[in-house]
DNA sequence: GAGTTTGAAACT
DNA sequence: CAGTTTCAAACTC
């Protein structure tokens, strides 16, 4: 090993001298010894220490120190020069030096992998993989530190000498050494990447550089470029499958990486990735963008887990160089993928990205579960684990899952989620039908939604968990008992996040579970029998979904429809209607005067609309008739319609009731005359769980609700501050035409019985948060068009 | 927890 | 499209 490998070395540099690379470092350069960047020192270190302990190699000690001599001294100034001493080159160009050492710690690197016994044996072809992967590296940590060009140059001889022999037995290296090896050139990658950076100013690009290095490296070395294509991918491999476990929204691309990583590591030849890579065939170029795809991934992915940085070995001394936060991420994400794999702990890794609790890393454990065990998902976790598993193909579940803040977001996430879903992307709903990949993407577009409503999301997720707080906290996910669960959750709005179904007949399969018509699986909370809703069924469940679907292209949609934007929840939670939501096809009641959960609108949290074919109703959320307004009119008329009908007088009284509290709270709230009116009855939400809350904190949640201000008119209806109250509200007299628009609801009939209301909302003062109307606005165009979607997804 | 009521979903 | 049946949630006791 020791002297093929330095006399090659010494080749390399020659060559790598002549390289455009090398030039091209030069001209960024500064690089030189010293300058470069103390972070990077105390990085690197540790870095260096990290890597001790995984050589067992002597070999390997004495390049460790030469390397982290010479990180050292590339990083500190002061120690500069005294890193050549690792005596391996003097060269006076630190890039040479670097080059020399990044051979070396390659050939270390894969020496460890080696260190089964083959240590002396394998250099050649290790080299070659090292040069290969240095490219990938380049690229794929380009944000990373880790894209060394040089360490490629120096290997190049090497690579050329050994490309040929690229076997099996090496991918497990690679793989080691794409983890130590990256570590080890991130010192290095670090430092190009601030002198860089210092250059260009802002932040360094990396990628252009990259990609310049990488052809230039290519070039070069011709014969290499096969094996580096293999071993490229093959490095590029982990960190793209653990992407792809975490981030449901890889590309194809990505998968195909995923898919080859497996092969990696089950097979272990580099050949085979090669072979069946298809990208390996593709030009650098296209390779480039395959990685910057990959990184793009990464990021997302990393971003969200940046916790899990910490795990890996490799730890990433180098992360603070150059992008920071992102890069390390990839790199603790790629080393993690390695690890895990070594491992076999991706199950852990993914636990631990879990926790992290970003929605990206529960997707992302989702689709691993499913993946890896087939879908058993859906009970793993209990509630929680509920929410996440299901997700797989559905929808719902996967907005909701984040782990801890999971119960806090979790319902009202997943409700809020929904709601947005739906109308944007009905195909997250219906999405579960799609199976993983169209949930999978319904998934992120969904959290994306949420990301992007931003403040109001924000807004309304503190907002829900101000209301519901108490409710979820305290009951929620503890109790066994399906029903009392059930009843918690519902009562809490979470219904459609978290159901449960009790079916027993219908195999879950069709719209009477709960969970089914929801587009999540269910999970352990079911008490249901023969359920089929399962993600072992998938494709039962898509199929039957289609077949619905195809019967009824809204039949999965939100049932709801809210007129304001970040609303939340379908319309089962009745919580947070919005007064200018509507149900999609309104109800049939017949004897429950569309006071109790019977009716679907009452249950939605909204008042019946023209398209109700109810008798008798006293929907306290707004009647049929267009009462709703809460002013004292309605009372009256709902007495007349109570005598008339025979509606329940208990019913009435409770209404009553409530519309005097209501008034009281009214006059004492801001009186905007106007308010929308459609008064929620607060009794239902208040009796359940549902405190109302104060105007004020109403007005956050959804969005534009709020406004305020309900007329005092008719108070009657006392809007519980709650949910209801701000969506109650929220319409504006823009608002009401979109939403009738949007809904094609009758509600219309009810707006403009209290248009007033709308005005009055600027004065939101009062409810602060309220996202705007516009915002509202917006959400409630989206959510039209979004319906139509569902269908198409499967 | 069992039984009843209710209205949506499914079927004809 | 209307009528009937099936189903499971909601509700009551």
């Amino acid at each position: 090993m020791d002297t093929p490998e330095r006399n090659q070395i010494g080749t390399p540099k020659a060559k790598f001298e002549d390289s455009p690379v090398f030039n091209y470092i030069n001209s960024l350069s500064p690089i030189k010894p010293v300058k470069s960047v103390h972070i990077t020192q105390t990085f690197s270190s540790l870095s260096f220490a990290s890597l001790p302990s995984v050589f067992t190699s002597p070999h390997v000690s004495a390049h460790k120190e030469s390397r982290f001599l010479r990180r050292h001294s590339t990083s500190d100034p002061s120690k500069p020069e005294s890193s050549l001493e690792s005596g391996n080159k003097v060269s006076a160009n630190e890039d040479a030096a670097q080059l020399y050492i990044n051979s070396e710690e390659l050939r270390e690197d894969c020496v460890p992998g080696v260190s089964t016994g083959e240590d002396s044996v394998e250099p050649s072809s290790e080299h070659s993989k090292f040069v290969i992967e240095l490219p990938r590296n380049l690229k794929y940590d380009c944000g990373s530190p880790d894209c060394r060009p040089t360490t490629r140059c120096g290997t190049e001889a090497h690579c050329e000498l050994e490309v040929a022999d690229l076997s099996a037995p090496l991918v497990p290296y690679v793989q080691k050494t794409s983890e130590e090896g990256s570590s080890n050139d991130e010192a290095h990658l670090q430092i190009i990447c601030q002198t860089l950076q210092r250059k260009e100013g802002t932040g360094c690009d990396w990628e252009s550089l990259i990609s310049d290095a990488a052809d230039l490296l290519i070039f070069d070395s011709p014969n290499g470029t096969e094996a580096f294509k293999g071993l490229m991918q093959n490095s590029l491999d982990p960190a793209t499958r653990f992407c792809t476990s975490l981030a449901p929204q890889l590309t194809q691309n990505d998968v195909n990486d995923e898919q080859n990583m497996q092969v990696l590591d089950i097979v272990g030849s580099g050949r085979q990735l090669e072979t069946e890579d298809p990208s390996s065939q593709y030009g650098e170029a296209s390779q480039l963008e395959r990685t910057e795809q990959m990184e793009d991934h990464l990021n997302n992915c990393m971003v969200s887990s940046q916790s899990e940085k910490e795990d890996n070995k490799v730890e990433t001394p180098m992360q603070f160089n150059c992008k920071p936060a992102v890069l390390n991420l990839q790199r603790g994400l790629r080393r993690r993928c390695l690890d895990f794999e070594m491992a076999g702990a991706r199950r852990k890794s993914l636990d631990n990205v879990s926790n992290s609790s970003s929605n990206m890393l529960s997707q992302s454990d989702e689709k691993i579960t499913t993946n890896d065990k087939q879908l058993v998902p859906m009970k793993p976790g209990g509630e929680s684990s509920r929410c996440i598993l299901p997700g797989i193909g559905l929808h719902l579940n996967a907005l909701a899952k984040t782990s801890k803040d999971y119960k806090i977001i979790k319902c009202e996430s997943l409700a809020y989620g929904r709601q947005l879903s739906l109308p944007n992307s009905t195909a997250d709903i219906h999405s579960p039908t799609g199976g993983q990949g169209p949930g999978h993407e319904s998934f992120s577009s969904a959290s994306s939604e949420r990301d992007m409503d931003g403040t109001e999301n924000g807004v309304q997720l503190a907002h829900d968990a101000s209301q519901e707080p108490a409710f979820l906290a305290n009951e929620e996910f503890n109790q066994n008992s399906p029903k009392k669960k059930r009843r918690r959750f519902e009562q809490a709005g979470e219904t459609e996040s978290c159901k449960r179904c009790n079916c027993k007949k219908s195999k879950c399969l069709k719209l009477y579970c709960e969970c089914f018509a929801a587009g999540v699986y269910c999970i352990e909370p079911c008490s249901c029998q023969e359920c089929f809703n399962k993600p072992i069924h998938e494709d039962t469940v898509l199929a039957t979904r289609k077949q619905i679907e195809s019967r009824n292209p809204l039949a999965f949609a939100p049932k709801v429809i809210r007129s304001s934007d970040s609303v939340p929840e379908l319309g089962e939670e009745s919580s947070k209607t919005p007064a200018s939501a509507r149900h999609k096809r309104g109800c049939n009641c017949k004897k429950s005067s569309c006071l109790k959960k019977y009716c679907e609108c009452y249950q939605g949290g909204v008042g019946c609309s023209i398209s109700c074919r109810c008798e008798g109703c006293k929907n306290a959320f707004g009647r049929k008739d267009g009462s709703f307004i809460g002013t004292e009119a309605e009372l009256d008329e709902e007495e007349a319609e109570a005598c008339e009908k025979s509606v329940a007088e208990k019913h009435q009284q409770k209404i009553e009731i409530q519309k005097n509290e209501e008034q009281r709270l009214d006059s004492a709230l801001p009186t905007t005359p106007l308010r929308l009116s459609r008064q929620m009855v607060s009794l239902p939400f208040s009796s359940k769980n549902k405190p109302p809350r104060s105007s004020v904190f109403s007005i956050g949640g959804s969005s534009s609700g709020l406004y305020t201000s309900q007329k005092l008119g008719k108070p009657n209806i006392l809007r519980p501050e709650s949910k209801f109250e701000r969506h109650s509200q929220t319409v504006p007299e823009d608002e009401m035409p979109e939403i009738l628009q949007g809904d094609g609801s009758p509600s219309t009939g009810v707006k403009t019985a209290s248009p007033n209301s709308k005005r009055v909302c600027p004065p939101n003062s009062d409810f602060g948060p309220s996202p705007g109307r516009r915002t509202g606005r917006k959400l409630i165009l989206q959510s039209i068009p979004s319906f139509p979607s569902l269908t198409p997804q499967h």
